[in-house]
DNA sequence: GTAGGGTTAG
């Protein structure tokens, strides 16, 4: 016996096929065509598992597979994800002489791509016979393979060859090809294949130009994203939800907001897709009240099971400071996964509730979800949030050795933060040092930030060498090192670090504070006088400022008041105080002021706001660059940074 | 009667 008539032998009888074709059928009266009918209506109503169990019974029914049957079951195998059957199918393909069949070819590679076996594709494909005969298709089903597998370089080798052996490029050609380009460094190929679609005519297809608007996004080309977007006659949902979600991934979250009403605008109806998206946009933005009608929206039109949903409502409730709606959400959900888990802890963990966020990580573990790289980022996080040092540590140490994921720099990130913040730095900077991958900005940014806590100077020195060298543009360095030594009355220190920023041209980005009211949102620069309530909002300020410097007495001694008085004396017309004191104008006594910062809080807004939580008997919730600060009764609930 | 393809969450 060969060892092909073995494998085939053994694969039928796994299969529990017959493998003599004397025996008759039961049911007698059926033929090869009714089995490849209800075949095809299984398929397509993408009952995959139906299918495979009609194949099984048209087997032993003893009636045999042909070209037509094939296809229809290997695409269920590749839907379920079964390579094993998929090569049991293999044989039945070989022993059925249907290895020629074009259409068979294709729907073996396809299968194969699909259970990430893309090497027994290639097989497949070379063995389809001499390269003149090669047909588009098949070309396309490996091309869409090496895509689907990440295998950038095969993929653009393959399409020079097929462009070299003049077969035919139609647009799945080019559907398959231009998503390998989903990195920065992918955009100039991304540009190349864009020129090719204009070259065969294809660019006019709609679901080319929408995979061309994907590719650019994902390159972060975004202006070319849209110029593609804009040229579109006819924009189908598809269209939209690509733009909207390429925005969302850009960051671009007001752009989101803006495409979302012109969306309406244009009659096209949002879908579940549509409303992930722009529900990221309302977490980043910090709107609540577009988010909220957003979830209306999705009661009313009935798709609220989708989970992918629940996760991005979770998302936006928790980043918007609504954490009591953010865990009804999750507890509600009938299936929790490894998303939802990462947002709630997420949200927990900025808002300074580590233990709550530990806890339910714990939680999670219990239940059988396995961390991933994500999550451990929100939960190192939330432990430094929280001042739980040696949990955090606990938490680094597991994700190697229990889950076998290899720390990132955005993890070191945070056990830096971690460990900085405890006091911990020399610890911290050995850290660093002995990182198997290569610290970023973040990493050295964060010892740097610790530097500033506990007042260490050389080593922020040291930290700050080591940042400018990976970002020499980011100002916020600067600004941190410049404010460490105007602490520390290091006023030389401080002129250096000026002369930097001028000699590179490196000019602060304006700090700005927004509330949500009245479904607008009101921004707010520092000494801006242009609001309409502009009169009111410093005759407010000025009361308030008033109010708060005959409070600094409340504090226990001499140097701390001193403190006090010396930040308070500084105070300017900062954002976060004009969006507090509009926040007090116009919304009721008793309810919560929501403002969300760009930049760090500075500590002269922090001591102020906190001296006005306690004289007016409101609480303010400020969202700023990394966390959210929870005023109450002259209280902030961070505990390790103010 | 059959194959190859595009948009979604942290």
């Amino acid at each position: 016996m060969t060892v092909r008539q073995s494998l085939i032998s053994r694969t039928n009888k796994l299969l529990n096929l017959q493998t003599t074709a004397t025996t008759s059928t039961s049911t007698g009266t059926i033929t090869t065509s009714p089995w490849n009918t209800r075949l095809r209506e299984l398929a397509k109503q993408c009952q995959f598992t139906q299918a495979l169990t009609l194949y099984r019974q048209m087997l032993r029914s003893g009636d045999s597979p042909n070209a037509f049957t094939f296809p229809f079951v290997l695409k269920s195998c590749a839907a379920l994800s079964l390579p094993i059957s998929g090569a049991q199918l293999h044989c039945h393909v070989i022993k059925t002489g249907c290895k020629r069949e074009p259409f068979v070819q294709t729907s073996l590679m396809s299968m194969y791509c699909k259970c990430s076996f893309v090497d027994y594709a290639r097989k497949v494909f070379e063995e389809s016979g001499g390269e003149s005969r090669k047909l588009t298709v098949c070309y396309n089903a490996l091309i869409s393979g090496y895509t689907l597998n990440s295998r950038f370089y095969d993929g653009v080798v393959l399409f020079c060859k097929m462009r070299e052996s003049g077969v035919s490029v139609n647009s799945v050609t080019m559907l398959g090809l231009v998503p390998l380009c989903t990195l920065p460094a992918h955009l100039g190929l991304g540009m190349c294949l864009h020129g090719c679609c204009v070259k065969f005519g294809l660019d006019t297809h709609n679901s080319v130009a929408n995979c061309l608007l994907t590719m650019y996004v994902k390159c972060g080309a975004v202006d070319c994203a849209l110029k593609v977007f804009n040229l579109m006659p006819e924009k189908g949902l598809i269209t939209w939800n690509a733009m909207i979600s390429g925005y969302a991934q850009n960051g671009l979250a007001t752009h989101v907001l803006d495409l979302y009403h012109k969306m309406e605008l244009s009659g096209i109806h949002p879908d579940a897709v549509t409303l992930v998206g722009v529900l990221s946009s309302c977490a980043h933005l910090g709107a609540h009240i577009v988010g909220r009608e957003v979830e209306q929206r999705i009661q009313c039109s009935g798709f609220g099971i989708n989970p992918f949903l629940s996760n991005a409502l979770i998302n936006m409730y928790a980043r918007c400071g609504n954490l009591t709606k953010a865990r009804a959400i999750f507890d509600h959900m009938p299936e929790k996964n490894l998303v939802s888990c990462t947002a709630i802890i997420g949200g927990y963990g900025m808002h300074g509730h580590g233990e709550i966020a530990v806890q339910l990580f714990d939680e999670m573990i219990r239940s059988g979800i396995r961390p991933d790289k994500a999550i451990f980022v929100s939960v190192l996080s939330a432990c430094s949030h929280a001042g739980l040092t040696d949990k955090g540590m606990d938490y680094f140490a597991a994700m190697e050795i229990n889950y076998g994921l290899q720390p990132g720099p955005e993890h070191y990130s945070c056990v830096v933060d971690l460990l900085g913040r405890a006091g911990r730095l020399n610890e911290a900077k050995e850290l660093i040092e002995s990182m198997q991958v290569k610290p970023d900005g973040p990493v050295w940014g964060a010892l740097l930030g610790a530097c500033k806590i506990h007042k260490n100077i050389q080593l922020a020195e040291l930290a700050f060498e080591r940042v400018i060298e990976l970002e020499p543009m980011n100002i916020g360095y600067y600004v941190l090192l410049s404010n460490i030594y105007r602490e520390a009355d290091n006023l030389e220190g401080v002129v250096n670090v000026r002369a930097m920023m001028r000699e590179r041209k490196l000019r602060k980005e304006p700090g700005y504070s927004y509330v949500e009211y009245n479904g607008r949102v009101h921004l707010f620069l520092a000494g801006d006088g242009t609001h309409p309530q502009a009169g009111e909002i410093y005759r407010m300020l000025d009361e308030l400022e008033n109010v708060v410097k005959e409070h600094v007495g409340f504090y226990r001694n001499d140097q701390e008041r001193r403190s006090n008085e010396e930040l308070l004396s500084g105070m300017g017309m900062h954002s976060e105080k004009l969006a507090i004191a509009f926040g007090l104008l116009n919304t009721r006594p008793g309810t919560e002021i929501v403002v969300i910062k760009n930049l760090r809080i500075c500590e002269n807004c922090h001591l102020f706001i906190k001296l006005v939580s306690k004289t007016v008997d409101r609480q303010f919730v400020v969202r700023d660059a990394t966390r959210f600060h929870h005023f109450r009764n002259g209280t902030c609930s961070c505990k390790d940074y103010w």
